[in-house]
DNA sequence: TAAAAACGTTGCTTTACAGCAAGAATTAGC
DNA sequence: GCTAATTCTTGCTGTAAAGCAACGTTTTTA
């Protein structure tokens, strides 16, 4: 049995433990090294992860070749290349582990079975859809209305272990602005 | 029994008149004027909307006063302040209705029990999430990867009911440009 | 610990878009 | 149908951020 996993599920729902084993036995552990892609872009995505320890970067890049970062998971969160995962289409998104990491990992179908199935993966999932779509409106507001000063502020503000865990150059990527821009802003504000 | 409404369910779905009869009479009629307000930001979000006749506009106004637009439902589509509705919280969003429109409404706790209760309404509420979530993300990728004019491009071809249907400063609103931009980009086309 | 590689900063130039103003076109009211 | 009120267009100017280049700093690797 998934002991974090089942704390994570705790924090949700409430469940036995003999409920859980049997949603725990379809995940299985996986460990990655830093920099490894677990999903490229053009694949379809079929596994849904759990990081355990290190950290998950979801990206896509542009024709430009720029990176454009959407999400990160640290510990105790789930992520995957949700709209490929949802369609079952290939993915515009890549998967990269930032550090070397520990990972719960399911695959697609039997999550799926499991959502019409299992009252709590149903609502964990229903949990899951609502925080990235949560997440994902602050984000296109913030892009829209906010300037990218505001949205550095924003960051230290809220996510502030993104700027001590993660290198410049990729907090310029989840930021929308490049690695020149983001230097000149952090200078900006010790002004 | 909301027949309209039944022929959604039927796309989604599988269910008989009966079972969806139970459903049905928690949504109730409305019909609004242009341009009347639903809800106004400050306001939670009680009710979840399906246009049965006309649009509905969701946006939020940014401090300097922009309207920034984030998704339009027209006829057999369902809308909501997503966020707020989901969290129940004060909105940030506004809703609209943009033209003269015939509407369903359910309330947000009869909806969340029949979410927990109804196997039909937990399925649509899922693909109501996943589709909100998955139309984020082409905006996000959108308006962090593309170019203005890209934009316009991606909406002429995939949503030309919008730069059809709609008036100029609205639509820049949901492109993220000033009405001004939008008319130069729209000469840009024909040269 | 030395060499190489990656990352971070900063001056200069360019670019996409914003914002104002003023005129043209379309729509609405009587 | 005519005036008034929006809405749309376009020239000019301003600005936030991009992109390049060059240099400093930190990290990796051997």
């Amino acid at each position: 049995m998934h002991e974090s996993l089942y704390q994570y599920f705790l924090t949700k729902t409430n469940l036995s433990p003999s409920e859980f084993a049997q949603i725990s036995e379809h995940f299985k552990y996986k460990k990655v090294k830093r920099g490894h892609i677990l999903l490229a872009e053009g694949e379809v995505c079929h596994h849904l992860y759990f990081v355990l320890k290190g950290c998950l970067r979801f990206f896509a890049t542009g024709e430009d070749g720029k990176e454009n970062t959407r999400y990160f998971a640290f510990e105790q969160k789930f992520g995957t290349a949700l709209t490929s995962f949802i369609e079952n289409k290939i993915s515009f998104e890549n998967i990269q582990s930032i550090e070397a990491s520990e990972l719960l990992v399911i695959d697609r179908d039997n999550f799926y079975r499991l959502v019409e199935t299992n009252k709590y993966i149903n609502l964990i999932y229903r949990g899951i859809l609502e925080m990235a779509y949560v997440t994902s409106q602050r984000r296109i507001y913030g892009l829209q209305g906010d300037t990218a000063l505001d949205r550095l502020k924003w960051l230290l503000e809220y996510q502030p272990s993104i700027m001590i865990r993660l290198p410049h150059k990729i907090i310029a990527s989840y930021l929308g602005v490049t690695p020149y821009t983001l230097s000149r802003l952090k200078a900006s504000l010790y002004n």
